[in-house]
DNA sequence: CGTTCAATTGAACAAGTGCTCAATTCGGTT
DNA sequence: AACCGAATTGAGCACTTGTTCAATTGAACG
């Protein structure tokens, strides 16, 4: 197999290893065995696992962020908006909350996972805001600082996945769709 | 050293190491040699590490819920809340953040944390909660649908926070500052 | 003094981790 | 056919983790 075809197969291997078990509990040998390849073929495409671990997370925040991009696109900014509340509550088992939220507290710990983090942090929030500002066009009434309020909308959602994938947690993915539609509708003068 | 004292004094150091090396770094063997104890005494008193992790962050986060409490009683709503805005980017090197959210992200996996985030997460809402039902009292103007506001402020501090630590993001903790009080001004009839 | 029992020790163990490296396979080139 | 270099192996190393348990201390009590 050539090179940039197995790198690929394993960043992949990897994405699936930590959807299912976690940023914290997979192992450079649950990829190698779901591989069914040696340990040693994994250090050769990348030197230390926290280097893997980081592209996986990489490619998986850009999918998950381009998705959403997708699922929004040429929508008035309103339905776009709703859209986006519907799709935070969408994911059946919130695996790519949990991998989400996990590489978020990792981040504290491992320098390139810091990075790649920070830059997903500032696409979701570029998108968000640019959501904001297209509602304030297609209204006339411009949104004031359509920044802030897309970082407040961003760390919302954040901290509302946050109490939401606590097991046995009093919020429910209903109430956090709630709580999102109104801290949206709070934002965009009470009209979304 | 009697038993009780004992107990207290090991959960008394747990925290100190968790709060200084993270939830996930702390190991049981950093509290023995803090203490200069044996390994076994520490299993004497607490049968896993998993229940000492978890009393030793229930007691952290009660603590910091009461500081909070104490610094918001008798005071009127209004500046109450404004010293909650303060008090979330008081801590210099954000170590109870840290333990916070590093607890959050744990109480996925682990389910004596998650009772003991789950009842945490119900305190600082009902505190918050109760804030905003005082500031509505004291301004005549009722606010509506205190419950919802408060969840909202909660998630949105905990998702600034996140933010906020990873390393060398642009959200800084003057920022944060700022959208958590535009947040107070817009959940509460623009005049916090 | 002798007895008792909780407090305490710390070496040892099993399980798990990331990573190394000499050895092997094997497709492509000469 | 001979060769080369990239792909691949996997046993093994060094390290860390939580936990166990037989052995020891030492204060309290009769």
């Amino acid at each position: 197999m050539s090179g940039e075809d197995r790198r690929k197969q394993i960043v992949e291997t990897a994405i699936d290893v930590i959807l299912q078990k976690g940023l914290a509990q997979a192992a450079t040998r649950d990829v190698t065995r779901a591989l069914g390849v040696g340990s040693g073929l994994l250090h050769h495409y990348f030197p230390s696992w926290a280097e893997l671990r980081a592209e996986a997370v990489r490619l998986a925040a850009t999918r998950e962020i381009e998705a959403v991009k997708a699922l929004v696109e040429g929508v008035p900014a309103c339905e776009a908006l709703e859209r986006v509340a519907d799709w935070m509550v969408d994911d059946e088992d919130m695996q790519h909350w949990r991998l989400w939220l996990n590489a978020l507290d990792e981040a504290h710990r491992d320098d390139l996972l810091a990075e790649v983090m920070n830059a997903a942090l500032l696409d979701w929030h570029r998108m968000i805001a640019g959501l904001l500002v297209r509602l304030g066009e297609e209204r006339g009434a411009t949104t004031s600082n359509a920044d802030d309020a897309a970082w407040r909308v961003t760390a919302l959602m954040d901290g509302l996945a946050s109490a939401m994938l606590v097991k046995g947690s009093a919020m429910t993915a209903r109430t956090a769709r709630v709580l999102l539609k109104q801290q949206l509708r709070l934002d965009c003068g009470r009209q979304v």
